[in-house]
DNA sequence: CCAAAAGTGTTGGAATTACACCCATGC
DNA sequence: GCATGGGTGTAATTCCAACACTTTTGG
């Protein structure tokens, strides 16, 4: 069978080509609609959704392997990324049947142990544009797709403690370094950027001082333009001032909370 | 040789027991006089000194991994310790000749990959109570002491980055979680207390707004007794309360900063 | 009795929160 | 013209930082 041949070939692949025992899996968030997104993979003939992943090459530095894997899943190049946890337990394979899958992929009993080791998995998250994104699943998945990172269903493996924990992360590093760079369009608005806090932190915030807070970083420029086509009064567009804001991300200075 | 036979042992048991490509590195901090100290090793015949580190049994958590490591090389059980950073570039190994290490361990120039390789290496960082600490070399090493922070020399591989990311951390977890309940003794008096936040921070802090900030939180008992034998007023004595300390640690409120 | 450390409260300033009115736009 | 959302400033409060005098103890 040309497809379990090719299984195979991978898992020869991976053996000699990839560090042994490590793997990463990414949480990669995106914002669209008032919402903020995960984006998760499905397992080829199953129901069942995982974290994007990837593995390390030998003369690869780990970070690079994590970009390398968000790029094949995304098409993104520049993406904010950040580790935030090393997932150890042995207990990590949980909602997985290991049976069922290998029976589903086409292959023998005995091939188990060669598929799913106890790997220790470092966790990133990363931080992308929902709209650049070209959602692309890899060969053991057949679906690749946001969802809502309150309707989050229940995922292979330890996934679920990764989502809850790199979101935990997030809503703390929002509290001492600026964040939007990477999840809004070039241009947006104030109340777009007042909205994804919002989202991340969970709470709504007071417009008014929301806005003289983040004109107090100096990080957003405004531009002349207005955004047009809304129902109402035109809000200005503003654009990130990257010197500042790459400044303000390198000082940690507290910022919201 | 007696002893390179048991080099080749031991590079056998890492090969079958212990998971391959992922290893620990431990930055313990200790406290004694008012400095911070860190735990290092010297490597046997050489001034080489690197930080403590382990690897992860097949059937082990990778924290559990760390906690025995750590009870090795201090004799401690119930410690703090607390992950803070994967290391994962291939460049780690640096301030390092193997060349010149494998020479020393007696071992042939083609024993080289089968024992350094390049690993991943999770960063734990670990607080204690100075006193209580009985430091033991390892296999490979034959001396264990405390170095002050602010005197830590070159060390092997990227340990040094490692020291100054753990204190960083430290530094931060200082501003949103107590500290104090495994550094220091059952019972301890105010000053005590503030020195140690001030030698973690780096900078002096006032008496009396550190005294009213830290009873504030409710984690302080204060004890009838006072610590006699100072050759000036007798301070009190205070004691954490257990239950309050782990609400605040659960709770991340912000606290110093 | 003197030096050195510890105990304790108050006050002023800065930062944060709360809050209200006017303006533009589409329907 | 009206409903909806966006733009802007001020007053009240809270939090934090600065600060000084008294007490105890050993020498």
């Amino acid at each position: 069978m040309e497809y379990k041949k090719k299984v195979q070939q991978l898992i020869v692949d991976l053996k000699t080509n990839y560090l042994l025992s490590v793997s990463i899996d990414c949480v990669i968030f995106g914002f669209h609609a008032g919402q903020l997104k995960v984006l998760l993979l499905r397992w080829k003939e199953t129901d069942d959704w995982c974290l994007p992943g990837g593995r390390i090459l030998h003369e690869e530095n780990m970070d690079e392997a994590a970009h390398r894997s968000l790029r094949e899943r995304t098409g993104l190049h520049e993406i904010f990324l950040q580790q935030f946890h090393t997932f150890g337990d042995v207990l990590r394979y949980k909602n997985f049947s290991q049976q069922e899958t290998l029976l589903k992929l086409g292959l023998p009993d005995d091939a188990l142990h060669e598929f799913i080791n106890r790997d220790v998995s470092v966790g990133y998250y990363a931080l992308v544009e929902f709209a650049e994104v070209t959602p692309t699943p890899d060969f053991f998945t057949d679906e690749c797709r946001w969802w809502d990172v309150d309707q989050i269903p229940l995922l292979l493996f330890d996934h679920n403690d990764m989502i809850v924990l790199a979101l935990k992360t997030l809503r703390r590093q929002l509290t001492y370094q600026p964040i939007g760079y990477n999840l809004l369009p070039d241009k947006f608005t104030m109340p777009d950027l007042q909205q994804l806090y919002e989202t991340i932190l969970g709470q709504s915030l007071d417009r008014r001082n929301f806005q003289k807070r983040m004109l107090g970083y100096g990080i957003l420029e405004r531009l002349e333009e207005r955004k047009t086509g809304g129902a109402h009064k035109a809000p200005y567009l503003y654009r990130f001032n990257k010197e500042n804001y790459e400044k303000a991300l390198a000082d940690e200075i507290l910022f919201v909370g």
